[in-house]
DNA sequence: TAAAATTTGTGCGTATGTATT
DNA sequence: AAATACATACGCACAAATTTT
């Protein structure tokens, strides 16, 4: 069962609730695509507000485990197809937060997803990290 | 001088305000190191809620642009130090947020900093991206 | 030392709007 | 048309951290 959560506790409830869910992503209990409870139901279920339950899914959405669509309901984000990049070197990544106009030029999920920036060749490449797995040849 | 923010517009008011904010800080106007205004004194620069700015810096925390401290304020992020890490080949880098343990583990700011997951030699390494600059050497 | 003021964090409620079913 | 569900915006109260007096 679902233990209640921790009023008392030093943790913030949103935070103890995010903390329940991602554990529950992580085990697989709730699967890629699977649909989460209405943040109505999940308030009802823990015992914590409408606006609490927002933030706690608000903190999953910026580690990009879901998805949430309006009018419909949050889903556990489904493993993207990654697009194998080879970096022939020399060359330089790093890895940041898209801009929101990278957001929409590569079609991210609207929050928690980076982007990867590779230098080769004098240019750079932004690359969204959910589909992209770089591979790095052997010398 | 500041223009009002447009409560008609389709863009929402917090959103608006990010924009502002960040457009500030891209420019320089908002140097790296520079305090915010207050909350409260945001929302009056821009006459929205407080709750509203909130959310705004919220959005610009999750790009890694800024840095709040309680009690203290909200601060642009300084440029860190990056160390240069070699990646020989053969390997594998994705890029992804990092789990609230590995926060800590190795001191991100509470949000908004991706990691660097460097597959090499059969084991995973973890990097935080904002110190980190990854060198693929020539072949 | 102590108290007060400032500032952010958390939690909730309410109202309204928008999208989907 | 109606019901459901999420998004936005604001206000209030209290807690916690810090800074100033």
């Amino acid at each position: 069962m679902t233990s209640p959560l921790d009023p008392n506790a030093d943790r913030p409830l949103f935070k103890q609730l995010a903390d329940r869910v991602r554990e529950q992503i992580r085990t697989g209990e709730l699967p890629p695509g699977h649909k989460l409870p209405s943040l109505h139901r999940l308030a009802d279920m823990y015992g914590v507000g409408v606006a609490t339950v927002e933030d706690a899914l608000a903190q999953l959405r910026g580690e990009g485990l879901i998805e949430t669509r309006k009018g419909v309901g949050s889903f556990v984000l489904e493993e993207a197809e990654r697009r194998l990049v080879t970096v022939e070197g020399p060359a330089f990544v790093e890895a940041r937060m898209p801009t929101p106009d990278e957001q929409r030029e590569l079609g991210l999920p609207a929050q928690g997803v980076p982007v990867l920036v590779v230098e080769e060749d004098g240019q750079e490449k932004v690359l969204p990290a959910n589909r992209t797995r770089l591979e790095i040849p052997p010398r």
